[in-house]
DNA sequence: TTAAACTTTCAATAAGTTTTGAAAGTTTAA
DNA sequence: TTAAACTTTCAAAACTTATTGAAAGTTTAA
């Protein structure tokens, strides 16, 4: 396979993966342009790469700074703004966690410590269907909270060597 | 707060996680109402609850049979079916990641290994951009790939119990 | 100042996704 | 058989989300 030919399926492979979760696709493609480019790319620079307009390009690159994915760059001597990926896959995986477990996760744990103070008639099957659900998916929850906030702490062989480590 | 109220509120609040982790928000809302239900509902009752249309409800039970977070049931001597929800979280988990890992994350790895065979004059900062991020990425993808295979083998207390005693 | 170079915004539009509901299909019991 | 009870399908409509591009805003250098 060319390498262009194999940078084109990265890219769409990237923005198929952000799409089934959730992430706009273009973001994904955009990142996954500025992943495999060894230098800084300018707006008119994506654009042309990925054919999309300056507002969509500017948009999206906002949101993946946002996200802590992408940094501007200037040039010495240059008007124009460049952006610049961190390429180091753990920080890159620790960022999304980071992000996603703000505005996902922490909202909806809020929710359900919420719900699981609701108090009832123990006697009522409604009431204790009700509150077994929501407690047992509040543990889980608080678990996967638990593990995310270790993960953003941990180096990346700590976390993978210990995962690995119980997983033989 | 009301039961009825309470119950409103965790419909909400798992159709709006859903929806941001890509699942269609109805059908999550349908699992959540099923969840919380200690009887197994039929299509009207669940059209008549969350507020939609016969097709809409007969599509996204179908669905989550196909995720295999609800099952059919019959009652002896009634021509209706009868929908029910498998009320353990870690069935529900363990269910969840098993299908999102064949649908999304098995054929990214495919892509990926085939990515990573590409080959390239290493003196070409392109290529070698290229190759790292794509392999570096690979490697990250198989690490969760193994960890999702474990957790799909593995007994609850078990894997929480192993995962705490690392993260202390 | 000024104006060129560049970035941001946002209303309009396009694209994608979900929902509806009526028609077609299936199953059951008499 | 038949017809009532129920389920499934799918084209059209509604809704949601993403994209465009031109206008407004900002920065820089002369």
């Amino acid at each position: 396979m060319e390498l262009a030919e194999a940078k084109q399926k990265f890219i769409e492979a990237w923005g198929k993966l952000g799409s089934e979760w959730g992430i706009n696709r273009t973001m994904a493609q955009v990142h996954a342009l500025l992943l495999i480019s060894p230098e800084a790319l300018t707006t008119e620079e994506i654009m042309e790469a990925l054919s999309i307009s300056r507002g969509n390009a500017n948009m999206n690159l906002r949101d993946l700074i946002g996200w802590g994915l992408v940094e501007k760059q200037h040039k010495a001597g240059e008007r124009k703004e460049y952006f610049f990926a961190d390429k180091d896959t753990w920080n890159i995986a620790r960022q999304v966690a980071k992000e996603r477990k703000k505005r996902e996760l922490d909202p909806v744990l809020r929710v359900l410590d919420e719900l699981s103070k609701v108090k009832g008639d123990e006697k009522d099957i409604e009431y204790k269907t009700f509150n077994k659900s929501v407690t047992d998916i509040n543990k889980l929850a608080k678990n996967v909270d638990k593990t995310l906030e270790t993960m953003l702490k941990a180096e990346e062989n700590w976390f993978w060597g210990s995962i690995f480590k119980i997983f033989k």
